[in-house]
DNA sequence: TCAAAAGTGTTCTCTTTACACCCATGC
DNA sequence: GCATGGGTGTAAAGAGAACACTTTTGA
């Protein structure tokens, strides 16, 4: 009981919803809780801030921690702070949402977790905490965004076929896509570079591979 | 010091971006801290969260020390937590913005104010903390869901006139609207109710005033 | 009677949608 | 040669932008 001060203080925590792109699947990176409370529930990665860190740090570590990973689209979502949120003490939580490229699905348990996996978003029971809820409000940003930002990128690896990336709008919107109209659209942007590579992938005419002419940049179109 | 953790607990607060339009522009309610840090500088009104206090509530809470006024819109902006932003302590502070209705102006200094004024937001000087960032994310996030949402009529009293929601637009946005054009979108938004109701406001033809179908609700459009 | 803001439709342009066939490959 | 997904254009409909005059009032 070293840290006192003369005025309560919440313990103030980051929660990740880490999504990515998983057998045609929209999924989040979920841990089965090795502590109490929730203790082998499943719920969101995440972890208190320390003292010098920034919070947004703290989640880039937590994703670190999960993931093995370093470079990939962060994002604010929300803070969540109801005061009985957490049966231990008053925590207050800021969650953020990552966006995981598929090919780069390594994934560990950190030291808080006996377990670590891979759920199809639409297929998960209840979690810990108030974790359910962190979950929809990011996936209602994932669907929001995709609308006014090149943010679906972010879902796919450095090169990828217009396929490809019609599946992943087609999988997180829940709905199918007109192929011309969508490739029109998405070459309209101006932010695509054919390459001259192809993809042979089954007995059929192999895809050109495209890649974005600013990685790491999201534009806002609209 | 009577509240002590076995870990280092940052102090959280809340910061609130009161925003009305007044004498035609977009104005931002600050206080004149009485107390250091930033002493005698202008801020956003904001305060600790207290033990048994959601952050939400907090923010109301703000914003009815400053203005006396309750129900007006409010929604979670963004969290700052960079570990230098307070020289005191560790402060994490989740911003919140409101929208006042431009005839619900009375404000009054709170305990921690020597002052308390509105500011057009367009001549906003250095504030103290990190306060310029989070008034400009606030005006940003205001101009964007303009366009996407019902949220300006949350400026407006209960009943107004037509050319009064355009001004609003007109001044959050910084550009002329085309009145006809502008008309045919908001009504087609089948918001509005026609009153019988005029307002005579010079030597001119008077305009009927309106109301809201539904107050209190945001609609999404597109 | 003049000045000032209220109120009101149509045309044109651009964007969005709907829709069908040939191509290259593996088996 | 046949099944599979890759690749391509045009026409119709809908949405957004441009634009000017009459009405009502107060002074």
């Amino acid at each position: 009981m070293k840290y006192c001060y003369p005025y309560p203080h919440p313990a103030v925590t980051t929660d990740m919803v880490i999504f990515t792109i998983r057998d045609s699947q929209l999924c989040v990176l979920l841990i089965k809780r090795r502590d109490e409370p929730f203790k082998d529930q499943w719920a969101l990665p995440g972890g208190f801030v320390a003292e010098d860190e920034d919070i947004e740090q703290c989640a880039m570590r937590e994703l670190r921690e999960e993931t093995g990973i370093d470079k990939v689209y962060l994002e604010q979502l929300y803070t969540f702070g109801k005061p009985d949120r957490d049966p231990r003490e008053r925590v207050i939580t800021v969650a953020y949402y990552a966006l995981l490229p598929s090919d780069q699905l390594a994934i560990r348990a950190a030291s808080d977790a006996v377990d670590v996996k891979w759920f199809e978003v639409s297929s998960i029971s209840k979690l810990g905490f108030d974790h359910n809820q962190i979950v929809n409000i990011a996936q209602q940003r994932l669907i929001a965004k995709l609308d006014y930002s090149t943010i679906a990128f972010q879902l796919l690896p450095d090169l990828f076929t217009l396929t490809e990336v019609q599946r992943v709008y087609e999988i997180i919107l829940g709905q199918a896509i007109d192929k011309r109209n969508f490739r029109k659209q998405i070459l309209a942007l101006d932010n695509l570079q054919k390459t001259k590579q192809q993809r042979r992938d089954g007995a059929h005419r192999p895809a050109f591979l495209y890649k974005l002419k600013k990685r790491d940049r999201i534009e806002w179109i609209r």
